[in-house]
RNA sequence: GGAGAGAUGGCCGAGUCGGCUGAAGGCGCUCGCCUGCUAAGCGAGUAUGGGGGUUACACUCCAUCAUGGGUUCGAAUCCCAUUCUCUCCGCCA
């Protein structure tokens, strides 16, 4: 959410910065919606100032022993007047806010400008694509040839896009999720953690999916739960409506989680494979970051996420989103892409973003400083470290063998009973 | 699922028969004093959001004692609903 009052003071700026976006008119009718609110406002606050005053005259009157039922009677009037008005301002409060709730984060300079993904600017390139000399095999063939990914038993159990992994590929997801977690926390200083897997309207609120993106989301039918699209939900609002210390900051937490995904809107894409599915596995890092340093802050993630890739062995590169491509609440963001072999492109495998104060100022977390009046929004940042399922499918179309088997990246073997290979 | 207890400021914790209680007291924190160091001590200050106002302060008003309603001239205090926490019983991985 943006600032009110950032929003009355910049107009024009929020208006250049959300038609970048796409959403020149997202703000139509706001201005006038604000003034009215103000002007009710003040009147409510009038009639409530004068009904202050009146009943402790009323409360000093009764205890010397006169009469005020004369005042009694006046400020029935005003009390019902009090309602009557605010009954009209909370309709334009909540009009207002659901606006507010609906328009997403203000790009930052660095971003590029630009409508859709063709206009994303590539800042890094490492490795180079993997060569074969034959026709590389897509990962779901050589997974299903090697009896590891199923995804007709998976359709049988539950229906398209979910994953059926079996024998060594559950193995390597586990081993993938162990090295991801392993290097998080034991080199790159994150906390681990394991949170709740279904997440309340509040906290889908907190991050930004909600109200706007309800159809991307599992939700639990009977409760007000949804299940988690991403570890973004749960872990950014472990602190939700808290006040940190200055010098706790930053804080930083990697999650383990199940994601759990809609995709609405993307029928007849990615239909085989790993890469879209309603539920996969992610490892996500969250960054609580003083508003000084986060840009910084979100270079150190993105380059942890690039370790994973490295140590993988992966070839891929880093985008810089345009504002036309670039998620809700994020201010920038950079994508990294793994190359595929058997499609011949680079695929999202991770996605590194820093929302500012956008999702602080939603859940309400802030920190204080020593001495000074006050707490301030943190800058909230998230990336993910990385994407299991599509790591795994990387894995296998970029080690893979004329055989059909796949070699395992060496950082992975320990977790895998020191094996180097995945045969049938 | 059954029975009960509770939810107050950064934290702990008091709020009597509804009326200067935005809220005692303590801790923490900040500033100052004092003590040859440290500890202790003394004094003052210290919630958040919003409106108006100011170059910026000052100042001023409104709201907030889990959330949402209600009663009342007036509610942290009374009533109702919801949520959450805790204790006991039952059930269960």
């Amino acid at each position: 959410m943006l600032d009110l009052k950032y929003i009355r003071a910049n107009m024009e700026a929020v208006r250049t910065a959300l038609g970048n976006r796409g959403q020149a008119a997202l703000l139509a009718g706001f201005e006038e919606l604000e003034s009215t609110r103000r002007t009710l406002l003040a009147e409510v606050e009038d009639l409530r100032r004068q009904r202050n005053e009146v009943s402790g005259t009323i409360a000093t009157m009764k205890r010397e022993g006169q009469d005020a039922s004369g005042l009694m009677e006046d400020m029935k009037a005003v009390s019902s007047k009090i309602k009557d008005l605010e009954t009209g301002l909370h309709e334009k409060e909540a009009t207002l806010n659901d606006l507010l709730m609906r328009v997403p984060n203000i790009p930052h300079e660095s971003v590029p400008v630009g409508k859709d993904e063709h206009d994303n600017v590539e800042v890094k390139k490492n490795g180079v694509p993997t060569v074969f000399n034959y026709e590389p095999s897509a990962h779901w063939t050589i997974g299903e040839g090697l009896g590891i990914l199923d995804f007709e038993r998976a359709a049988r159990i539950t229906g398209s896009r979910f994953p059926l992994y079996l024998g060594d590929g559950a193995l390597m997801e586990r081993a993938l999720i162990n090295f991801m977690l392993n290097t998080h926390t034991l080199k790159h200083g994150y906390k681990e953690v394991l949170p709740p897997f279904m997440v309340n309207k509040k906290t889908m609120t907190g991050t930004g999916q909600l109200p706007k993106f309800e159809e991307d989301l599992f939700k639990i039918e009977g409760w007000e739960y949804y299940l988690i699209p991403t570890a973004e939900v749960p872990v950014t609002n472990i602190h939700a409506d808290e006040i940190l210390d200055e010098e706790d900051l930053p804080i930083y937490y990697t999650a383990f989680t199940p994601c759990f995904r809609s995709e609405a809107g993307s029928h007849g894409k990615d239909t085989r494979g790993l890469i879209r599915q309603h539920q996969f596995n992610k490892v996500e890092m969250v960054k609580f970051s003083h508003p000084d340093t986060s840009y910084d802050e979100l270079e150190g993630m993105l380059q942890n996420a690039e370790t994973i890739l490295q140590e993988l062995d992966l070839p891929y590169r880093v985008l810089n989103l345009c504002t036309g491509d670039m998620g809700f609440s994020a201010a920038k963001t950079y994508d990294l892409e793994v190359w595929m072999p058997e499609q011949g492109v680079y695929r999202e495998i991770s996605s590194c973003s820093n929302c500012e104060d956008f999702q602080a100022r939603r859940a309400n977390i802030r920190f204080k400083s020593k001495g000074k009046k006050g707490a301030t929004h943190v800058h909230t940042l998230n990336g993910s470290g990385l994407a299991v399922g599509r790591t795994l499918a990387a894995i296998l179309e970029n080690y893979q063998q004329p055989d059909g088997s796949v070699v395992i990246p060496e950082v992975l073997r320990p977790f895998m009973g020191g094996r180097e290979v995945i045969e049938k």
